[in-house]
DNA sequence: GTATAGTATGCGTAGTTATGCAACTATGCA
DNA sequence: TGCATAGTTGCATAACTACGCATACTATAC
C-alpha cells in the first residue's frame, strides 16, 4: 500500500511528470545531461527528481563510465501498465516541447551513446 | 498540466487511495458516514479527504437532505479511464477489508438510501 | 596524480500537508 | 421554537517538500 502512495507522491510534481512522460514517449534510456537539456531544469534538480522516481520503482538506473542512464521500469504488473498508459495520455505544450527538445538532443549521440554532457551551460552544476 | 499534478497529489495519501479504491470497486455513490464506518477514519478527516478528491476532479458531490453522497467522476477521457483501471488493480488487505466493511454498511440502507449515520460513534465529530 | 567532467548530495529556507480539537452550518423532526 | 444529527471548516502543531547554492563523489583523460 505504501508502495502506491510513494508512486503517486513521486508523480505529484510537475517536473517529475515531465520526466516520466518523456520516458514513456521516448521509449529510450536517457542520461542526466540529456534530461537536463531537454527539460531545461538545473542538473541538480533533475538528479534529485530522478532519484525520487527511481526509489518509487518507476525508473531504473545503469551506470556507464561517467554517465548514468535511466530507463523506465518494466511494467510487469497491471497497475504499472495502466499507470504508464495514463501518463502517456497527458496533453500539454510543455510535454510536447520536452519531447521535441529531446529529439534534438538524441541526434547528438555518437553510436547511440551520449558523449557531450550538458549543452545549456547555465543548467550545469558548478562543474 | 497542473490538473494532473493535483490529481496525483490527491492520490498521494493512503486514506485517499482507500477512498478512491472503494469508489472504483463499489461502483456506487457513498455518503460520508458510510465511508467513515467502512474505513474507520474520523469523520472530519473523511470529509477533508473527500474535498481534496473532489477538487482534483475525481469525485462529484450531491446533497440529499442532511446527507451528502459522493460519486466517482465520469471517466470521460483516456487518462481518467486508465487511472481508474490502475487504481482498481491495487492489492492489499486494507483495501479488501474496506470493501467488506462497506458491503456490510450497504446492507443497512433503506430503499437504497443511507438513513442511519455513523455507527462507530468514536469516529463521529463532537455530535 | 592531477585536472576535468558527469552526476549526486548536505544545508538552509520557504511553502505545503495531515491531523486532532472544537466550533460552525444546515437540515429534519418533535 | 428548539434540539439532535450529518457534514464542514478554522486553528495550532508537527512533519514533510522543493529549491538554490555550494560542494562532494566518481570515473576518464592527460
Amino acid at each position: 500500500m505504501n508502495t502506491y502512495v510513494d508512486i503517486f507522491k513521486s508523480l505529484s510534481d510537475a517536473t517529475r511528470i515531465r520526466i516520466l512522460h518523456l520516458f514513456v514517449r521516448a521509449k529510450s534510456e536517457l542520461c542526466v545531461c540529456e534530461l537536463t537539456d531537454s527539460l531545461e531544469v538545473p542538473q541538480y534538480n533533475i538528479s534529485r527528481h530522478l532519484k525520487i522516481l527511481k526509489n518509487a520503482g518507476l525508473l531504473t538506473a545503469q551506470k556507464d563510465g561517467r554517465w548514468v542512464y535511466f530507463s523506465l521500469a518494466r511494467a510487469d504488473d497491471p497497475f504499472m501498465t495502466y499507470l504508464f498508459k495514463a501518463i502517456e495520455q497527458i496533453p500539454g505544450s510543455t510535454l510536447q516541447k520536452d519531447f521535441r527538445e529531446w529529439e534534438k538532443r538524441l541526434a547528438l549521440r555518437s553510436n547511440g551513446k551520449c558523449r557531450i554532457g550538458i549543452q545549456k551551460k547555465h543548467l550545469a552544476g558548478t562543474g
